[in-house]
DNA sequence: AATTACAACAACCGCAGTCGG
DNA sequence: GCCGACTGCGGTTGTTGTAAT
């Protein structure tokens, strides 16, 4: 395949945008939007290639970025779901509303993978629902997901979630120093929406990738030891090659999984 | 004050996938 | 089915700001 010439080449401008560029980019954005971003640079006066302006708008000057530091809550949750996606930035951007995939890229590469080098020991980790897990740790935060090891319809494992819903809401999930937690249902169990299934539809993905159920993690406050346990059940009414999985973020080293 | 080292982030490059002719 | 144009993604590099010496 003939690729088409860079910037350089056509004797196009490189390197940082000036405000003027930028206002030239937007103001021509919101008036006739970006439908081939090739011929837009030089429809609007821009001696920029159309890649250099995508990416300035998508990075930078899109109205629906959110600028600034991410908080502890968003870096908590990029760890958990690279655990889960791997490098796939635009997977991982697509659940921070406001973050792009550079920035969250970016923050990465300079912030996080020093923070979980610098916390080696830190209990994270996947565990099968039918796992016993003891954390002496606290705060843990952690997660619960569906996974699946082929690839799932839909229509078929949304009618499975939503009885299995009923029967994990009123449950008891967890124990801890002998207190029982209740989880309320309607957090444990977010409106599912069709982009996600869609990875399990995408025959080029890779069968570990998960459907994430319960994402918004909750913390537990208690300083002793806690005990997941009858977990299995949860799954029991799950379709076959559907399983629950636990993500553990812990912020100590003492962490066993059971048997 | 000048220089160096490092962190943060913006931008680029090349590959792969998709789509239309 | 093939080819080329185009887009999106992830890895990498370049630039800038700031702290340390």
């Amino acid at each position: 395949m003939v690729r088409a010439p860079c910037c350089e080449k056509m004797g196009l401008k490189k390197g940082p945008w000036t405000p003027e560029e930028d206002k030239i980019l937007v103001n021509y954005i919101q008036l006739y939007g970006h439908g081939n971003w090739r011929a837009l640079p030089k429809q609007a006066g821009l001696l920029r290639c159309g890649k250099s302006c995508r990416l300035r708008w998508i990075n930078y000057l899109r109205p629906d970025i959110k600028r600034g530091n991410f908080s502890k809550e968003e870096e908590d949750r990029i760890i958990m779901l690279h655990e889960m996606l791997g490098n796939r930035w635009s997977a991982i951007a697509a659940r921070l509303p406001g973050r792009t995939d550079n920035e969250i890229k970016n923050v990465w590469h300079t912030h996080l993978k020093k923070r979980l080098k610098q916390n080696q020991g830190q209990c994270i980790g996947n565990f099968k629902s039918d796992q016993i897990l003891e954390i002496e740790t606290t705060p843990v935060n952690f997660s619960i997901y569906l996974r699946s090891d082929s690839p799932v319809s839909p229509q078929q494992s949304y009618s499975d979630m939503s009885s299995s819903t009923v029967t994990i809401g009123e449950q008891t999930n967890f124990t801890s120093n002998n207190e029982i937690i209740n989880l309320p249902e309607d957090d444990f169990f977010p409106e599912m929406d069709g982009n996600f299934w869609a990875e399990f539809e995408n025959p080029s993905m890779n069968s570990e990738i998960s459907r994430v159920i319960h994402d918004q993690e909750f913390q537990f406050p208690m300083s002793a030891l806690t005990t997941i346990e009858d977990a299995s059940d949860y799954g029991a009414e799950l379709e076959e090659g559907l399983e629950f999985w636990y993500n553990v973020i812990g912020p100590g080293n003492d962490c066993t999984k059971g048997p």
